[in-house]
DNA sequence: GACAGTGAAATTTTT
DNA sequence: TTTCACTGTC
């Protein structure tokens, strides 16, 4: 494409962001206003006419999905922006590491520790901890490390003052450097200490990268700036791109104020604002302003429509989840009988478990759907097995794969065994660092001291390690001896057969019905597309590792998609259902103001997806672990004005002829009932009447002009029995 | 050391 | 409703 017909496809912003150069630039985007047609313009741009070397752009993004869409839309401008890296911040880092892994005392053939690695972890460094407390060290480790900080940092304080949380969090470092594994935080935070100490990484890096992109900047932490710091010398170009409104994740360590305060870090930035949306008609952003403008920590813009339609969003009342799910359905199969299609769909919840009730509504109806990144395949236990024995192929140190897998299926190797021979391993390792010890090829390899201690154990201890030993050998074995041509397939295929997993899993199958080989061939598919190596399949360990979406279905498939509000991130749909639009649901009861701030913009986020008409569904009643519990209409339903949606009460006996109904429970909310111009009577000031009406912290707030005094703020739901409506006339 | 049975808790959101 | 941790027995 030419560059000239590729500028004149933008707006005057998002030219002036595509040709910008010469100073840090922010980019703040509003949703859909084009920020990636903007940073993949850019990529293209920098390569035809300020000849950059593709391969000195680096581009960063939150989500493998994002990251995938970006490196093909800059292909499609410009063949040679294949060459651009294009990751998300944490597989960059994973890059990084297998580069410099030796500098912060890791393996380069590291594989990467999830949270549930990591509690395991833990409790088997402190044995005496309580699992559940260990859960939540681990939790505040993973948070320090979000905050680029480590157990001897001054500000640990911040994450917990508690001095033994610092000794635990040290005894967590030490413990997985022995293993030789990162975990999610370490694939930030290293990087950041290697850069920060060693000046010719720096240098080279700095060299190697001159332009960095940022998109979904909002959502980076204290680390992944630091890291874009530690990133950027004088000759980079930095651009972020990001949306204060859409920041959704400070749960896990996001930091708004690195938006906020980005020209205050980088001098001389300039700011371009884009806020034309190309996405949603005009009532569907009505709606959405409405909701997040009660947020008071945001910049504040106002998204323009640029696309023509005037639907209103619909606003159903159902029963409970069965009728939710039911009319949900209904309204699709509807929709797709007048000539629309699957994919036009999507069905936005709150939080995995309520994916369920569609899926089972659906199957039933033979309606097709995928579920986007329901983390279930790689959580299941085979599965974690046969990852696990890779691991262990792949790392003789990692501990933790170990446990898992030395004694499954059962051979008599229990809790005590294993703890003396990752003893054993652990001891090798130090005196391997001394040189008094057994040799280089001894640095604390679990499998070597396997051999090590067999001649101290128990005759039947003894039986099962050997076969466990004999199994490794042959896995080594086959690695080794491959083929060409051959894939990691048939390497888990032989896995799932010597190990005894196969013979394991089959049995339960038949017992219990499971789908476990079923899930262990889906694993094998996955692993047909990497060869037969070590380097595959450490390859195919990271893939799995940092993208666990298991999106190899082809997008193409028409197919409703049932998906988290936070996994909607970057995606638009032509139809949007938000569906549990319940109070305690979606926002969840949060008794902290700022969360609630949080759960406001994931509204905002999930409204802003939709494309041309947008539903909304609230159930009267809804089944919580086993038992139902009557709900009540989310907050931000009642934020949105009555007149910007259209309100529909639904009979679920007459789910074919869907009859319009004013819904009575319109007239209940709180700014229905108490609207400026309503007079009414209060016990201690008299006669008043509203003057204007807002929310304050998700409660309703009236402002009120008595006989006599200043107006009076108070929220009507705390006044009781003593403030009265009155008639119009009454006085 | 393996395993069945019991009781209790628990439910965000993701790289 | 499901899952998980813990206990007691073999």
């Amino acid at each position: 494409m030419m560059t000239e017909k590729m500028l004149s496809a933008l707006n005057p912003e998002q030219r002036d962001a595509v040709c910008h150069e010469g100073s840090p630039l922010l980019i703040l985007a509003g949703a859909g206003s084009g920020k990636t047609r903007v940073i993949t313009t850019k990529i293209a741009w920098l390569i035809r006419e300020r000849s950059v070397d593709p391969a000195s752009i680096l581009a960063v993004t939150f989500t493998n999905k994002a990251a995938r869409e970006m490196a093909e839309r800059a292909k499609a401008l410009d063949e040679r922006a294949a060459s651009a890296v294009i990751r998300t911040f944490h597989s960059f880092g994973a890059w990084f590491m297998r580069r410099n892994a030796a500098l912060a005392d890791a393996d380069s053939g590291f594989t990467i520790y999830d949270d549930t690695d990591s509690v395991t972890l833990l409790s088997k460094a402190v044995p005496d901890l309580a699992r559940n407390r260990t859960a939540s060290l681990v939790h505040r480790i993973s948070r320090a490390k979000d905050y680029c900080l480590e157990p001897d940092s001054p500000k640990l304080d911040i994450i917990d003052p508690d001095p033994e949380f610092r000794r635990i969090y040290g005894l967590y470092q030490q413990r997985l450097r022995e293993t030789g594994n990162l975990d999610f935080g370490d694939l930030i935070m290293l990087p950041v200490k290697i850069l920060r100490e060693n000046e010719e990484v720096r240098r080279r890096i700095r060299q190697r990268f001159t332009v960095i992109l940022v998109d979904e900047y909002q959502d980076s932490n204290v680390a992944q700036f630091e890291l874009l710091r530690a990133l950027t010398g004088e000759n980079t170009y930095l651009c972020v791109v990001g949306d204060d409104d859409q920041s959704i994740y400070r749960f896990r360590g996001a930091e708004v104020q690195n938006i906020l305060s980005y020209p205050e870090q980088f001098l001389n930035t300039t700011v371009i604002r884009l806020e034309r949306n190309y996405r949603s008609v005009k009532p569907i952003l009505a709606v959405a302003d409405q909701v997040v403008r009660n947020n008071k920590g945001r910049l504040g813009k106002t998204l323009l429509a640029q696309r023509p339609g005037e639907k209103k969003p619909v606003l159903l009342f159902l029963h409970d989840q069965d009728e939710e799910s039911a009319f949900c359905a209904q309204l699709i199969q509807d929709a797709v009988q007048k000539g629309g299609h699957w994919a036009d769909w999507a069905v936005l919840y709150r939080t995995n478990a309520q994916s369920l009730g569609f899926e089972t509504e659906f199957l039933h109806r033979q309606i097709p759907y995928r579920v986007v990144g329901s983390l279930k395949f790689y959580e299941r236990e085979e599965i974690k097995d046969a990852l696990a024995f890779l691991a262990l192929a792949v790392n003789p140190r990692n501990s933790v794969a170990f446990h898992r897998v030395v004694n499954k299926p059962a051979r008599g190797l229990g809790a005590v065994t294993q703890d003396k021979i990752v003893e054993e391993a652990r001891r090798s390792l130090y005196a391997a660092g001394t040189g008094a010890g057994d040799g280089a090829e001894n640095s604390g390899s679990i499998i070597d001291a396997c051999s090590r201690m067999l001649g101290s154990l128990s005759t039947k201890a003894q039986g099962g390690l050997t076969e466990f030993l004999h199994i490794m050998a042959s896995l080594n074995a086959a690695l080794e001896n491959a083929e060409p041509g051959d894939t990691l397939a048939v390497f888990i295929e032989k896995l799932i057969d010597c190990t005894g997993l196969g013979e394991y899993y089959r049995a339960e199958d038949e017992i219990a019905g499971s789908q476990r080989m079923a899930n262990l061939q889906e694993l094998m598919n996955g692993a047909a597309l990497y060869p037969l190596s070590r380097e595959g399949l450490v390859q195919f360990l990271e893939h799995i590792e940092l993208d666990r979406s298991m999106e190899q279905q082809e997008e193409s498939a028409d197919s409703v998609t049932l998906i988290t509000i936070h996994n909607t991130k970057g995606l638009e749909f032509p139809r949007v259902i938000m569906t549990g639009m319940e109070a305690g649901i979606f926002p969840r009861d949060d008794k902290d103001p700022s969360e609630l701030e949080e759960e406001r913009r994931l509204c905002y986020v999930g409204i802003t997806r939709a494309k041309d008409e947008l539903y909304l569904t609230s159930c009267a009643s809804r089944r919580l672990y086993g038992k139902t519990a009557p709900m009540r209409p989310s907050l931000f339903l009642e934020e949105m004005e009555p007149a910007s949606i259209e309100v529909i009460g639904m009979d679920p006996w007459k789910m074919r002829s869907r009859q319009h109904r004013d819904d009575g429970l319109s007239g209940q909310r709180p700014r229905d009932l108490w609207s400026p111009g309503q007079k009414l009577f209060h016990d201690d000031y008299g006669y008043g009447i509203i003057q204007k009406t807002c929310y304050t912290d998700g409660e309703f707030v009236v402002t009120v002009q008595f006989e006599y005094g200043e107006p009076r703020r108070f929220m009507p739901k705390y006044q009781g029995h003593s403030l009265l409506r009155v008639k119009d006339d009454e006085f």
